[in-house]
DNA sequence: TGTACATCAGTGAACGCGCGTTCACTGATGTAC
DNA sequence: TGTACATCAGTGAACGCGCGTTCACTGATGTAC
């Protein structure tokens, strides 16, 4: 079937961005690894950039599917948890969450197709929830988001190690109260 | 003179990321831009790397200079005016500060030659002046850090723009009280 | 069941490109007598 | 002041590489009669 070896090639792209960075695959590591030439990659696919795309849409279904959103908690709760496995996530499989979060073919992508991309919808809504009203929800949103990245790639570039209290502290202190 | 033409290739560099991004730079571009060969280049660099390493100091040493701490503020305010400073350069040089701080190849010299990146230090001992308690210093200071980091990011990649408002709000609440 | 033909997934060599880096050479400049 | 030589910054063609992508070809499979 066509549908194994497209899987087969994007797991081989998973695995290779896993080790290595997305920074330096290549259609021939990509394709030896699959285990067919780069002939067969292009019967399948149109481009690299498709691949990435493509990649992409899997490994973040794979992470929202990871996720476990427990919707009896407060929405505060919630957005905590969200962010927990976030950074626990960067600091277990950095490469792949690098690639899925900062790579720049990607990112343009977050802004066209959102429906592929539901994670960071879902961080929307429940920010709504619990925003203070100091700023309005589009800024409320920033604050949250740019720490949880920020503090995410601390960890990617190893300048730090992921400490859930930090993150709690940094939460609570942003939302107020608590 | 040497320093001339060391001098011009640095600046043709630094022209070329502020137009293009770091990613892109090549030798033959940075030295015809330069008014030189390629051979002329390796005369006064070892090698790509050590371009990359010289113009990040240059560039260092501009955005330190160009900013303008008040030392008659309290800690809180002058660490309030950097950040500002840090993000609105952000918005002002995408893609000059892209590469001084996001750089990899860059960040993984912060560590060995911190003296040459005095920016961050200085972030740092303010942070312990003001650091609330609730975390220690390190940890405030990755707070601190990941915010502004994240913040520029968003910046950086056009998802907001930068807003003052926005960055007060959030180095209060993490300082609490104020 | 056997033969002729069409289809098309898969092959892998080849194309064209730009890259970082090297190196034999040039020619201007400085030094010695 | 004039000549012979050494030095060395600068030249630019060339090397070797890996990349994304293409394409003429192969050979297994399916279809028609």
């Amino acid at each position: 079937m066509n549908d194994k070896i497209e899987e087969q090639i994007i797991k081989a792209t998973i695995n290779f961005i896993r080790t290595n960075g997305y920074q330096t695959v290549s259609l021939r590591k990509i394709s030896q690894a699959a285990g067919v030439t780069t002939g067969a990659f292009y019967k399948r696919f149109k481009n690299k950039d498709i691949l990435f795309y493509r990649t992409a849409i899997v490994l973040s279904q794979q992470f929202v599917t990871k996720l476990s959103i427990n919707s009896e908690l407060s929405a505060f709760d919630q957005i905590l948890q969200i962010a927990q496995q976030f950074c626990k996530e960067f600091q277990k499989q950095p490469q792949v969450m690098d690639f899925l979060f900062f790579n720049p073919t990607i990112i343009q992508v977050y802004q066209a197709d959102k429906d592929d991309f539901s994670f960071l919808q879902t961080i929307q809504r429940l920010a709504q929830q619990v925003n203070p009203g100091i700023l309005n929800d589009q800024q409320f949103f920033e604050q949250l988001w740019s720490f949880i990245q920020g503090y995410s790639l601390l960890i990617k570039n190893g300048v730090t190690t992921y400490d859930p209290q930090v993150v709690k502290v940094t939460l609570s202190q942003i939302v107020g109260g608590k």
